[in-house]
DNA sequence: ATTATCTATAGATCTATAGATAATGC
DNA sequence: ATTATCTATAGATCTATAGATAATGC
């Protein structure tokens, strides 16, 4: 959330807005997105109603900020690019046990994600772009280990990449609902050992 | 919906509180349960606003009436009960099946699914409950297929059956926020199909 | 007598705007 | 001159209640 230029006004504007930017997360991990209201993530960000809008000129793009953030963020975290096959397997089975690290973040994520399926929810466009991104990258990254010999040839990277995209959406959901009952990491982790079992190129054990 | 009483008068109560239930999932898949409006609902089903509020006495108690209802129609038609091993994953790509059929029934829960991941969302505790009893529910017909010999006693009845469920609803989130894109039963045979491989007792081939 | 429905409205939000004030920055 | 912030408020909802009306049902 560093915006570009410095000295102390824009330092305040600038934290000004990283605050409203977390209580927005708050909020939305709280009530959701339709459910949240804007004075009530002003006042925990130490601003006023009309404080907020003057960073912020909406509700909805409020909430634009919100998933611009996040994919600033992702864009550091997440980077399957360069990662091939089984290496891209071990990486999400890390990312996943990273997220078991930042709750709120993850339940405000699977708040949005649920609500956006709504066909007029504003956030709808974000994450059917973001989809086919994060498939596709993984899917690149089975590819790529096809061609290194480590997958099968006759392995069906794209339907591989949805599936275990959305084990880990599916996964999210019963972990955040209760988080006692799911250790979403463990589960991932199995899950990612029998993909791996499926897609991997046997070793020969027959001399 | 049917209710107990009948005669005329009940009749078209029943009608009435029918036709609202059928709106009210309508308009949660539309703009959410926090987005929706009484009176929106009340509108759709043919009623005012203090008319839907006879039958309903509050928004909240609406939402519940919603998903009982739901309960009621999968007692009918989720029937793992009685179903083993191999059959229950028969059964759960049929049901997936079924599910691309239902569209606007499927977005409406998943909206909800997702919506309930927030704290203080009134259906938290309806989707708590509901998924250990079905995680349960599959995780006993696999253990009766490790009885019958069919499924490998090394496994984890359990953590497959969070895993499967939690398939079906990732896949959900990403058929309903765009279907031309993921063929989800096509794609959730597939993952069936790994899982059974995987669980399968290997049927001996060295004679 | 009970039920289904309506009109009217109270009271509580909620988003967004208008316009003022004070502090930085050229 | 621009930016950050505030107070005050308009205007639009939204949930829920009070109380009336008309039809069924004992």
């Amino acid at each position: 959330m560093n915006d570009q230029v410095s000295g102390p006004r824009a330092a305040r504007g600038a934290a000004a807005r990283d605050r409203v930017v977390r209580s927005a997360l708050q909020a939305y991990a709280t009530n959701g997105y339709a459910g949240s209201s804007l004075a009530g993530i002003a006042t925990a960000a130490g601003l006023t109603n009309a404080g907020l809008l003057h960073h912020f000129p909406s509700k909805e793009e409020l909430l634009v900020a919100v998933l611009q953030e996040r994919d600033r963020v992702d864009g550091e975290r997440f980077h399957l690019r360069g990662l091939v096959g089984l290496e891209a397997l071990d990486a999400l089975v890390h990312l996943v046990e990273a997220n078991t690290s930042t709750p709120e973040l993850v339940r405000a994520f699977t708040v949005l994600m649920g609500e956006s399926a709504a066909e007029d929810h504003p956030a709808s466009q974000w994450f059917r772009e973001r989809y086919p991104r994060r498939c596709d990258n993984l899917a690149a990254a089975l590819h790529a280990g096809m061609d290194r010999g480590e997958i099968r040839p006759d392995t069906d990277c794209d339907a591989v990449a949805v599936e275990i995209i959305a084990m880990m959406d599916g996964l999210q959901v019963q972990w955040v609902l209760d988080p006692e009952r799911v250790d979403m990491a463990r589960i991932f982790t199995h899950y990612i050992g029998t993909v791996r079992r499926a897609v991997q190129v046997p070793v020969d054990q027959s001399p």
